[in-house]
RNA sequence: GCGGGUGUGGUGGAAUUGGUAGACGCGCCGGACUCAAAAUCCGGUUCCGCAAGGAGUGUCGGUUCGAGCCCGACCACCCGCACCA
């Protein structure tokens, strides 16, 4: 009886093998096509979970792939070091945030390397370093100076527990997205990257990512949200807090002989100037802000308004008046701050219409009929042609919409426009543990770029947290220098930079890292754009956005020839665990609970555990399963197999003891059918076709990251194999599944193509030819329907006649008895697949 | 509310893209080996039925010789976005 695979031996001696060889070292001068394949670099927590062993394995598998293949391949490894948890901790554990960092790296790494990935260490970098960080400076000055970074007082998402400034897009529900704090507004004086410049480009490259989920650049091109329309100004009857008229802005310009109010909001400088003078409306203002802030309620909030008494000119009619409101859903940072109110075609604007008793006058209508027809509770927005509306009449909507805005530019009221969602990224963030904004600020000069050559500004290492804010700023010495331009006494900027700047171009310097300078412009385009990119949805729009913005930023200034980062997205699922709960509510974690009797109890007390549901492993939870003893008990390659198994790889992924089991005896089994080859003579020209359609199969499955199906067919291989005797065919079957398992399995690959005598390291194999003339059976087995019901099949040579699979059908014994003498009406034949009798 | 997705055995999921539904795995059942257990091996496993046969891919309807796949309506769950003018 041959000895069980020994992960614990195996394991580690490939893994110094692959190493001392430097097998997966990618050489920037191979003359061999070159293939990038990425995952989401972790952010250092302190140990690899699931998740990231899920999403590092389904990249490790097509990199293997691809290398068998003949790629030169880089799969590089690195750390999103930067960050609120190592300050968090700092606070917390009174440790250096960058000791606990590096600690956590050193941590992951180890528990990385034991997984047996084929990774390019020799390229990992971490952000926190200023090797990485100090051309991340660099690049922040060239963009300076090309005029995309700018600096402006701004109203800024303020998190109360973080003592930090949140971007648009790290505020979810008015909540911090880490603290989970309400959060307040704040001016405060902030960086910004000019990404709305690039609100066209990136829109437009949405279209040319079609290797990305359809679902990711719909939620970009949401996110980004571009309206055309018209912006047009309402003059006012009377001059009020200073101002004649303001502008609106529309899509409906079509609608506008429906108007019947206009509205502004409650931030809108009119809106400021009447509150001023009128309690009132500071009253009623302060309350909408209220809400604003809030949250969710928002669905549920009603339409509120204030009238101003104010009257502004229609601008196709300058008889016509319509009453301004301030009411609290206009928005002051969309558009103009400023509506005009269409109830008929617009739900907002008829819910606000019907509370304040509004005129409501249809001016589309789907049909001529409907002309007149009246508006009830549900606003009429589909198509149709414009009733009621002057010289619009009987137009359709969009040659409506164009003669409105040709008439408001042929006037000089109003131009066509377009309106975007996407605003600034603004930078700056009050911490310590991030990139330095590489500024110093003058008091006769003004901000002033820190010279190229004073790069890196490093942050001290001496720095207390044990109050909240930022160390920086209250640092003894760091932010006094000079001022570069004029040598007067100047103030370092103490300000950091979010650290989604540091993940918008790490791929870049993956492809290429001189000491000098952020990359080499030629090295980095022979590896990019990023072939395959892997990581998890929850990134679909801040980070895969910026890193889009940033390469079209650098390709803008001349740094780099490509605008799309990354060809190929690919968005994997989570790893998910049941949930269990004692009864008094506490969540128990799995090693905490057991099964007895048919029944999950709680090991130390004999409590009845309520199984919850299945969810994505979570600490909070408590349904998490550590890697490390894992690997420890099933080896590397057993838990790979596990992660590549089952699920589909976009959907999320139950962790199961019984699965990884399972996973760990079919690494057995393949282990004890490497020690049957017997140097057999025989052909079994049956297993030859089984193989081949394996190789070309798994291949291709792969190729589509596919990895269950995969999985599917070399369980089915391995089946065939076993149920083959002896012969020359099963022996090579036995050498081939070797490499074909090579990508998921690495180590027991390896062993096993030792054991067998094969030359080099199967890492360094070629991916196995299948033989196209293997491909296709010479036989097919035939089903016979009778009204497409399958009541017999049948078995034949490939590319038997119609006439002949007919008269064959009619000849089955079954088909004989259920027709019962009637001849079919009609007989629908398809060659090598079915025979379907009409009767 | 808007946008996107998913729904197939006890379970994770396959199904050549309109052509034999349930591949493969997990679990379960039976058997072999064993003093016994583990491991391993063999067989079975959509449901109803002894069988012949019938039913069956969330629900209802449609197109088709033929529908898990296409069309319409609905239900359930999940994920985004959310007063965006």
């Amino acid at each position: 009886m041959a000895e069980r695979f020994n992960h614990h031996k195996a394991d580690a001696r490939w893994q110094r093998t692959w190493e001392e060889q430097g097998s997966f070292h990618a050489d920037d001068a191979s003359p061999r096509p070159k293939s990038y394949v990425l995952e989401m670099f972790p952010y250092p927590s302190g140990r690899i979970h699931m998740g990231h062993v899920r999403n590092y394995t389904m990249g490790d598998v097509l990199a293997r792939y691809r290398r068998m293949t003949g790629h030169e391949v880089l799969h590089p490894m690195g750390w999103d070091a930067f960050g609120m948890p190592a300050e968090n901790a700092a606070m917390a554990q009174k440790v250096h945030p960058g000791d606990w960092t590096r600690a956590n790296i050193a941590a992951m790494r180890a528990q990385l390397k034991r997984l047996g990935f084929a990774l390019d260490w020799s390229r990992e970098l971490a952000t926190c370093e200023p090797e990485y960080y100090g051309q991340e400076q660099a690049l922040f000055l060239d963009l300076y100076e090309a005029g995309l970074v700018y600096r402006k007082e701004s109203a800024v998402n303020w998190d109360p527990v973080d003592q930090t400034v949140l971007a648009n897009e790290q505020v979810i529900d008015g909540k911090g997205w880490r603290s989970g704090a309400p959060v307040e507004r704040r001016k405060l004086s902030q960086w910004f990257l000019k990404i709305t410049d690039f609100a066209e480009d990136l829109l437009a490259g949405l279209e040319t990512l079609d290797q990305w989920p359809e679902k990711v650049r719909t939620m970009q091109a949401n996110w980004i949200g571009k309206s055309q329309g018209l912006r047009f100004r309402f003059a006012l009857d009377t001059p009020a807090g200073g101002h004649d008229g303001f502008d609106v802005f529309t899509t409906r310009p079509d609608t506008l002989f429906g108007a019947s109010f206009a509205a502004i909001s409650v931030d809108h400088p009119i809106a400021l100037a009447l509150a001023e003078k009128n309690p009132a409306l500071a009253a009623f203002a302060a309350e909408c802000r209220k809400t604003g802030t809030a949250a969710s309620e928002l669905e549920t909030a009603e339409k509120k308004g204030w009238d101003t008494g104010l009257s502004v000119v229609h601008p196709l009619d300058p008889t016509w008046k319509l009453p301004l409101f301030v009411a609290n859903f206009v928005l002051m940072d969309y558009g103009a701050g400023a509506v005009f109110g269409c109830p008929a075609h617009d739900q907002r604007d008829l819910d606000f219409a019907r509370k304040y008793a509004l005129p409501v006058t249809r001016v589309v209508a789907p049909t001529p009929e409907e002309a007149d027809a009246p508006i009830g509770d549900e606003a009429y927005t589909g198509p149709g042609r414009l009733v009621n509306s002057h010289f619009l009449d009987g137009m359709g909507v969009e040659e409506a919409k164009a003669a409105v805005i040709a008439r408001a530019e042929g006037e000089g009221w109003g131009t066509g426009s377009t309106v975007w969602r996407l605003r600034d990224w603004g930078v700056s963030r009050q911490r310590y543990w991030g990139t330095p904004i590489p500024i110093i600020h003058c008091e006769t000069c003004g901000p002033v770029p820190v010279p190229k050559a004073a790069l890196p500004v490093t942050l001290p290492e001496d720095v207390s947290f044990d109050i909240p804010g930022n160390p920086l700023d209250r640092h003894p010495t760091w932010k006094h220098v000079p001022c570069p331009t004029c040598g007067q006494p100047a103030r370092r900027e103490t300000d950091t930079l979010d650290t989604f700047v540091d993940s918008s171009w790490y791929f870049i310097r993956f492809a290429s890292q001189p000491d000098d300078r952020p990359f080499d412009r030629a090295i980095a385009e022979q590896w990019l754009p990023v072939g395959q990119y892997i990581g998890g949805v929850e990134h679909a729009i801040l980070h895969l956005l910026y890193a889009r913005f940033w390469t079209r930023a650098l390709n803008r200034i001349g740094r780099i020839g490509v605008t799309e980062p990354f060809t190929g997205l690919f968005t994997q699922g989570m790893v998910t665990h049941e949930t269990y709960k004692a009864p008094d509510g506490r969540w128990l974690s799995p090693d905490e609970v057991e099964m007895k009797l048919g029944a999950l109890i709680v090991t130390e007390t004999g409590e009845p555990v309520t199984i919850g549901r299945i969810e994505k492993m979570s600490k909070s939870k408590k349904n998490t399963v550590d890697p490390g003893p894992i690997v420890d008990q099933y080896g590397a390659d057993a838990v790979r197999w596990f992660m590549l198994s089952d699920s589909p790889p976009e959907r999320d992924l139950p962790w199961s003891e019984a699965g990884i089991e399972g996973a760990w005896r079919f690494i057995q089994r393949l282990w004890r059918l490497t020690d049957t080859t017997a140097d057999a003579t025989a052909e079994d020209r049956d297993l030859d076709r089984k193989l081949h359609r394996a190789i070309a199969g798994i291949a291709a499955d792969i190729e589509a990251l596919s990895f269950n199906k995969a999985i599917a067919k070399i369980h089915e291989l391995a089946n065939a194999i076993e149920k083959a005797p002896p012969s020359a065919s099963r022996d090579a079957a036995i050498r081939t599944i070797v490499a074909l398992i090579a990508p998921m399995a690495p180590h027991i690959a390896e062993e096993a193509w030792a054991k067998l005598g094969q030359q080099g390291l199967v890492a360094d194999a070629a991916w196995p030819v299948a033989d196209p003339a293997l491909l296709v059976d010479d036989e097919v087995t035939i089903a016979i329907q009778i009204n497409g019901k399958l009541r017999d099949t049948l078995s034949v040579a490939k590319g038997t006649a119609r006439e002949t699979l007919e008269t064959l059908a009619l000849e089955s014994d079954k088909v004989v008895r259920l027709l019962d003498g009637k001849t079919p009406r009609k007989v629908i034949v398809v060659p090598d697949r079915l025979v379907n009798l009409v009767a």
